[in-house]
DNA sequence: GGCTCCCACGAAACAAAATTGCAAGCCGAC
DNA sequence: GTCGGCTTGCAATTTTGTTTCGTGGGAGCC
């Protein structure tokens, strides 16, 4: 369902490659070529077979979600009543199509489901809450979590 | 301490523009214009004013985890014994820095910290666990969950 | 060893995009 | 009305990304 594209050994040049676009992608070729000690067209062939092959995903801007009036981030885990693969699918469906949730997880342990959400203010959260989770009689229960402080957020991975 | 910048009120031209550059941070701006009738130029002024005012927070490649060896995602609920403020930002210091730990913010409600991190292995968990929150005397306690899909992930904000 | 084939490389040429300078249009203040 | 600040579009310039081409090193095979 996912998108699954093969993936050639990353060597040490690929790595250090994606360790400096992680952290801004709008670095000049040049310049990450004078860093990993290769030339430019090196470099962009290699980010090029990387984005090819699904090594890197996406590239984007972020956002300050206050700066939008989205001032609010918050947690949500999600216990289910049923578990049966398609009630699952069904939830991993309906809460990828809510743009206010920026982040879905499937776990184990006690709950099922993790969400990172993001909204203007708590009445839009109670809003939330009453379509996706009062709304849909599979969801057993759900226990909300809000953020005082985004200390760190971002996608990076450890690289080496 | 974090990025205190003045927001300039954004108008319908930016968010359009924020809109695609969370989507897609490469698209050229003479096709943003186009998006949003207006001429390259001005949508590059205003770009450059929304990085500038901490609008736009970052530009960044996303990295798909498991290419880079980093299969594993969790999320963890950290509860800490004292509370007082420098305990808090103590502890808030050492999760920014591990660079296993993508995202962590501080929440209210049953746990103190929520973390999302990402590592090769379960056995690197472990080690980073006994560092993490054995090695530190003033956690209470802490709730493991493994995420056995990543639904979504992202850090777009809803827009328009 | 000597051979070819195959990649990945760097240098340079090229294309495309971003950036800057400038003149004009659009308010709001006086 | 007119001045001044602000934003725009257009055109020129500069920077950046991309393609082309020729070279060199390594793997496999005579």
């Amino acid at each position: 369902m996912n998108k699954r594209v093969q993936h050639s050994p990353l060597d040490v040049f690929d790595r250090k490659i994606l360790a400096i676009l992680q952290r801004d992608n709008m670095t000049p070729q040049r310049t990450i070529g004078d860093a990993v000690n290769l030339s430019a067209p090196a470099v962009q062939r290699r980010i090029k077979r990387m984005r090819e092959e699904g090594v890197i995903r996406a590239d984007v801007s972020v956002v300050a979600p206050e700066a939008v009036g989205q001032s609010i981030t918050i947690f949500v885990e999600v216990e289910v009543i049923s578990e049966t693969a398609d009630q699952i699918e069904r939830a991993k469906t309906e809460f990828a199509a809510a743009p206010e949730i920026q982040q879905c997880y499937y776990v184990t342990g006690e709950a099922d489901f993790i969400l990172v959400i993001v909204v203007p203010s708590m009445a839009d959260y109670e809003a939330l809450t009453r379509r996706l989770f009062f709304g849909n009689n599979n969801v057993k229960r759900f226990r909300t979590f809000v953020a005082m402080d985004r200390v760190k957020v971002g996608l990076g991975v450890p690289l080496e």
